[in-house]
DNA sequence: TTGAAAGCGCTAACAA
DNA sequence: TTGTTAGCGCTTTCAA
């Protein structure tokens, strides 16, 4: 078949344990020994073989990153965070997709457990975490990103949604604004709770009554955010802006607009969570909450490794980084 | 360590190669012996260890998948079609980025080998391919896709590009436009150069002169999108209409109509390659072409099983998929 | 239907 | 600085 360690050594008159030794830059050996087994390397066109390697060594530098949805900028951005802060160590990530389904979320860490990954970093499916323990039991490191679950204690990766949209709103209020609509997605995903949270503390801080009809939930998707749009503006007094807690809702809400020719300039305006490239181009958008996708990704990758590497701090440990507030007002 | 097939068949008082059957659903063995080894298996919490399994079967049941870029629709859904196809088999999929640099696709392509992955899928950087005889010589599976390369035959898929543009352009003259402007990307690559042959077709089909003023050429991005459209809307005489040759310079030119204040109506219009879930909502569009995104993907992955079942089929295969006009007219 | 044993390609402990 | 060798956890051939 292919060529091995063996055949490089009997090749160059050396032992496998030498040719081993040059592969990894051990720096016991001559250089002249090395010249040569490079050269025998080359002359035969010998590759490594990372599967036995992984088998002497317990390790793959393989990692598994889990996400509810694969072509989606938000979960994609966090993925190219880990995947440019992995690589510097030589590790590369698959990627996985639990289409937002528990059952498949369970099959995919199977299969990356007895794909032997040194670790896996999961954008959870649900709230739902009993499934994890096997991660537990297999002695995998995992970093969850972005939401947490019940029942399973993980170090994690979140931002703070809380202050995001306390301040958005308070911003919003600081601009004039008292009536201001909200559209959030599922209470249970930990990110969409604590969304609403901050809405609703602005609201008491500034002693603005909650207005039970322009408050509207569903899922975090652009049919979620385009038919809430659609029941927000329908009613009798729809407000004259509107704070929507994620990405996809706020791309659903703008689709109902244009659909129904609601004009760019000020009949209606648009607060969100997160800053996508294409938000500043949707036009009825004066306010976003940037979240740092890129650091959350490569915060995730960062946790993940140390724990690879032994570290056995506390757990969990949670990681929040920070929002910014983006507006052109 | 960890549990292996060793303890099991000892704690069963059986043979490895028994505990080995079990888990590979090997029908010659007895349904008492089967049970007794599951209970084994449950009992002591074993795992396969993919690992060890790959070194001595040959197969990893990973491939990898290399693109330009990690956040970008376009790709990831090509990627979910590979994902959707292969995992019905088993198989996993690492995703690499090559940043659309050479460079980093031929680093990628040297891990991914080390991996011993059973093949790859690539969207190559550029139209430089000297760097893929490594896979050759490796004998390693290989199906490009969207684009091909210079210096080296491939399996391939991608879209029929040439009559898909055209088609677009016909169907515009038909409505009366004779002024069609084009807004392109770098004909180096095998998508770009193609679907501006389309557009040349049809108009020479129809017997319209080319204007060289209203035909622009920049990179496939949302910045080049922009740029050009601005070249396009600055001049004396801009044409009502522009064919834009992919989804990200769609999106650019759209941010530059839409940051200079021109309205959603009939002001100008675009017509582009690409259908993607945003794309109706930018406002301006009134035609696109639709590329089978999934199809791609999955049909890739196809190709890429059957080559690493063995299929000697003459190199390279390359299939052409079908693209679909849209229009709400 | 089951077991014994070789060996996949590599690393690392130990010896020289 | 280099070599010898055991063995990582599994599959598979051959024999029983």
């Amino acid at each position: 078949m292919s060529v091995t360690i063996k055949d490089v050594a009997r090749y160059c008159e050396v032992s496998t344990a030498t040719v081993s030794r040059v592969i990894n830059n051990d720096p016991r050996i001559s250089e002249k020994t090395k010249e040569k087994v490079m050269k025998g390397i080359k002359e035969l066109n010998y590759r490594i073989n990372g599967v036995a390697r992984s088998l002497k060594t317990n390790r793959t530098r393989t990692i598994g990153f889990i996400c509810p949805e694969i072509p989606n900028d938000f979960f994609m951005s966090i993925a190219k965070g880990v995947e440019d802060e992995l690589k510097k160590y030589g590790y590369s990530v698959i990627i996985c997709n639990s289409n937002e389904n528990t059952e498949e979320e369970k099959e995919r860490i199977k299969l990356l457990c007895e794909k032997c990954v040194d670790g896996i970093i999961i954008i959870p499916a649900t709230d739902e975490g009993r499934h994890f323990k096997y991660l537990k039991d297999a002695n995998m490191p995992v970093v969850l990103v972005d939401r947490l679950v019940e029942d399973f204690q993980s170090d994690a990766v979140l931002v703070d949604n809380i202050n995001g949209s306390y301040c958005a709103v308070e911003y919003l209020i600081n601009k004039g604004y008292n009536r201001i609509g909200f559209i959030g997605g599922d209470v249970k995903l930990t990110s969409a709770k604590e969304r609403f949270e901050g809405y609703t503390r602005a609201l008491n801080d500034y002693c603005i009554p909650l207005e039970k009809d322009i408050i509207k939930f569903g899922d975090f998707h652009i049919k979620g955010g385009f038919d809430l749009m659609k029941e927000m503006m329908q009613q009798d007094n729809p407000p004259p802006l509107v704070f929507i807690s994620n990405y996809f809702m706020h791309v659903g809400a703008v689709k109902y607009l244009i659909e129904n020719k609601y004009k760019l300039d000020k009949e209606v305006l648009i607060a969100s969570f997160d800053d996508m490239e294409l938000s500043s181009i949707f036009g009825f958008s004066v306010l976003r909450v940037r979240q740092p996708m890129m650091e959350i990704g490569s915060k995730a990758a960062q946790l993940l490794l140390s724990r690879i590497d032994g570290d056995k701090t506390a757990y969990p440990r949670i990681v929040r980084l920070k929002t910014e507030l983006i507006t052109e007002w």
